[in-house]
RNA sequence: GUGGCUGUAGCUCAGCUGGUUAGAGCGCCGGUUUGUGGCACCGGAGGUCGGCGGUUCAAGUCCGCUCAGCCACCCCA
């Protein structure tokens, strides 16, 4: 039999990186809840139509990046990203009708077929937020927020927001002209790819990285220059709710997202030490999201977190707490013989019962490898099950941080006796 | 879809201009301690050198193809 791989892009992860997906996602978790948010979950699969209506037909995401599940007659499409199904779901669930504005939070896996690189698998778990039923701008504002205290509760470093407004609609359609005309004198100095952008999306022109497109992107309108009076209105107020509860930004007039749905408010959280693609996070307010997936004019705002990025960064940054690993064991028991495995295996069972964190050997292994296995997985302390301990009703119980040996009786008094050992930090020195 | 780099023990890697039985550190297992971990010392297991083909008396080493991974572009969290 040969050995299969996961799929491309896909990785398996392992119990103590898994504890690191859990810290990040733990952080979001506190800071969104605090803030309100209550935690929503959607179907992994959906109607492939979701996504090309919300996200643009003419996006890469939709048009070659969607993982897709034909099923008798329809086509399903594992999601690519959060903010399509929590709208759809608010619909469905007549919300729009009953509680118009309600704020969400989801945590789970998205999938594109992309071409894996650093921090950016096909299969990655987003944090998100989404709070629809208001056009309020201090709600771009709060969620912002948000995103920024849930990186400084990872204790993240050196990260920064980035916020620009590309307007509305209109707006929009009015600066992409504009551009246009900016652009088309200069169009042939221009990479392959900005002559396909200036077609296509020529917002996307404005974040070219080819050093030959710079002199005619720094000398390009901004988009805040070109935004109506009530569109630079709300913008500035979305500022001021930043500013008044002392969050650090920068405006970016290149910060363009890459969905259709997008208005006003767009931002990133961008942290180098990611690697060449540095947003750790996505997202802006999408007002006219809701009424073409069939709602009334309800305006919306979210985010979303990647967390194989946040993790790419975290490991890169010296902190003053560890990422976490493996967890440790509280208690290892131990049987001196095989005639008192079942007894060891009784004892832990009584102590797990009791909350405290234990494991037994089940590999048939002798005492002194017992003993390793236990040093291995980080136990507090070891009881000792032998002839004599089950011959008298005792225990032996060791605690490996300071070697000392103590016996006790094996009584009902076990496990609030190990409780107390577990607590007490004053017993003894650090002898190794 | 495009480009660059890398594939040698479980992990990280070394193997000079091709030359006898492919190495190290860490990890793992055992011993020094008939019932006691971490440290030290000793010993052991573990590799079809990513795969296929070619050149050669001889290939881990050279050539071609292929697969995989990583990084970068496009795009995006």
């Amino acid at each position: 039999m040969s050995r299969l791989e996961p799929p491309k892009g896909m990785e398996d992860l392992l119990p103590a990186e898994v504890s690191r997906y859990r810290y990040v996602s733990e952080a979001f978790r506190r800071v969104a809840e605090g803030a309100g948010y209550r935690e929503i979950r959607t179907p992994i699969v959906e109607d492939l139509r979701l996504f090309v209506r919300s996200l643009g037909e003419v996006t890469d995401v939709v048009q070659k990046e969607m993982f897709t599940v034909p099923r008798n007659e329809e086509t399903l499409a594992l999601r690519p990203e959060g903010t399509a199904s929590v709208v759809r779901a608010y619909l469905g669930a007549n919300l729009d009708k009953s509680r118009p504005f309600q704020k969400f939070y989801y945590d789970g896996p998205m999938f594109r077929a992309e071409q894996p690189q650093a921090g950016r698998r096909r299969q990655f778990d987003q944090c998100g937020v989404e709070a629809l039923g208001s056009s309020s701008p201090l709600l771009d504002a709060e969620v912002m927020a948000v995103a920024m205290r849930s990186f400084a509760g990872m204790e993240l470093q050196n990260f920064e927001l980035r916020v620009n407004s590309i307007g509305d609609h209109q707006d929009r359609d009015r600066f992409r002209e504009v551009l246009r005309e900016h652009f088309r004198p200069v169009l042939a100095e221009r990479c392959d790819d900005c002559k396909v952008r200036f077609e296509r999306n020529v917002f996307r022109m404005l974040d070219c990285k080819v050093a030959g497109c710079q002199p005619s992107n720094r000398a390009a309108p901004h988009f805040l220059d070109n935004l109506s009076d009530t569109s630079r209105t709300r913008f500035d107020q979305t500022l001021a709710g930043l500013d008044a509860l002392g969050v650090d930004y920068t405006v970016d007039p290149g910060i363009v997202r890459g969905f259709d749905y997008y208005t006003h408010t767009v931002f990133e959280v961008q942290c180098p030490d990611v690697g060449a693609r540095s947003a750790i996070c996505g997202g802006g307010r999408y007002d006219t999201l809701i009424h073409e997936s069939g709602g009334p004019e309800l305006g919306a705002t979210g985010f979303a977190i990647g967390v194989i990025p946040v993790l790419v960064a975290l490991s890169k940054q010296t902190r003053s707490t560890p990422l976490p690993g493996d967890p440790s064991l509280d208690v290892f028991v131990a049987a001196v013989t095989d005639d008192e495995r079942v007894r060891a295996f009784q004892v832990a069972d009584r102590l797990r019962a009791g909350g405290v964190v234990t494991d037994v050997d089940h590999e048939q292994k002798k005492l002194k490898a017992q003993f390793k296995s236990a040093d291995r997985q980080g136990a507090r302390l070891v009881i000792v099950l032998g002839p004599e301990e089950v011959a008298s009703g005792s225990f032996k119980l060791r605690d490996l941080r300071h070697g000392e040996d103590l016996e006790l009786p094996d009584d009902e008094q076990l496990v609030a006796t190990v409780r107390a050992r577990l607590h007490d930090t004053t017993t003894g020195g650090d002898q190794r």
